[in-house]
DNA sequence: CGTTATGTACACCGCCCTGTGTGCTTACGG
DNA sequence: CCGTAAGCACACAGGGCGGTGTACATAACG
């Protein structure tokens, strides 16, 4: 017991009751909201008591700030670490994304906990700044003139998209790729990227 | 009492308590959030009591659907309608947007309600579309070869700085405006717009 | 075995929320 | 001046919320 803390993976001997909670925060914020999702219900859907649940996380905010830190790999570097594709490929599959998702988790905690202060608030920040930060260094890596500013405008492309999407309940990503993929190469001075194509322009 | 039922302008003869509300809605959904303003904050605010709040408005859904339909012209026919602009004048003149303003609200609406069917989701729906037409409308006045998607464009650069602006506290309009030079410029043929500029390009 | 951490079951608290019921006051208009 | 509609004050219902207290069960590990 003194290897494992109450450290990231969670369940020391029991059942993994935290890794459930987690889980099923996972499914309820996302389909639900935060706001509208009640411990009792995520209790429930988790199969967890409530005692439990209070045990594992001092209060539904640190679950909220838990539950967007958990979200972070599945998105982030799924795009990121793909060998298999050229940089400039890598900035555009960052607007593949797969229409189940309902909104970037992120945007909607910022907005639903309404407090800049939240750690889940802070985290969204910091979550953002390091995408765009990746998307910097992957747009350096495909010769851009200026990295920072084209990963800051990719980023805010992908936000744009990803809050169209919500309000319109219609996929906004395809367009903003259009967008993408005009202002990566209006970026990548002539002879300095890898694949690029001359046909497209703005799709 | 028969020429004004209860409509837009609300008092018939009281001491316009409607009106109250309404600007109370206004301040406190735009501060504080929908969710975190209960009615009793918001009738206290408006000095109006909850019985009359509650005879104006069947409930809090409707007024705030009614909060979202009376914020549209403040903004939306401010811009559109500046006649001492050009048309690509006016269409950067989407992207000035004073700091004050902490979210747009109909994203603000869509993510707190979470509920596509709520009479406010759908109005911010029907907004939504309605800028992105009042776009297109001005980027073929201002010639661009494909109106529509330069109004869709403009429209999501618009919402993902107020998204982003959002959730890293720090102003992002202007990074969009940039971006939105660029693609007017891209969209516009040459020898069609009225005061293009060549030399930026970028900014 | 027993200890200890973990999880469970269930009732419970106080708070705030939306929304009402009731009775009273004000002001406008005929 | 009087009727009526608008608005007010206040209390309260009903429910969901986050969060807790208590007593009990189980699994791991010595």
């Amino acid at each position: 017991m003194t290897e494992l803390e109450k450290g990231p993976t969670g369940r020391r001997r029991g059942r993994g009751a935290r890794e459930r909670i987690l889980s099923a925060s996972q499914q309820l914020f996302r389909e639900q909201g935060i706001n509208r999702t009640g411990m009792d219900e995520l209790c429930a859907a988790a199969q967890v008591s409530k005692r439990t649940a209070y045990q594992h996380f001092t209060g539904k905010d640190e679950l909220v700030a838990e539950y967007l830190r958990r979200f972070d790999p599945s998105v982030l570097s799924g795009v990121f670490d793909r060998t298999d594709l050229t940089p400039r490929e890598r900035l555009l599959a960052a607007f593949d994304i797969p229409p189940t998702t309902p909104l970037c988790p992120y945007i909607a905690a910022a907005v639903e906990l309404h407090d800049p202060q939240h750690p889940a608030s802070q985290y969204a920040r910091d979550y953002k700044e390091a995408v765009a930060a990746r998307l910097a260094d992957t747009a350096r890596e495909a010769g851009a003139a200026d990295p920072e500013q084209l990963g800051e405008q990719l980023a805010l492309l992908i936000d744009g998209a990803a809050a169209r999407t919500r309000v319109l309940n219609a996929d906004a990503f395809p367009a903003a790729a259009a967008i993408a993929a005009a202002l990566i190469d209006n970026a990548i001075p002539a002879t300095a990227g890898d694949d690029r194509r001359r046909e497209e322009s703005l799709g």
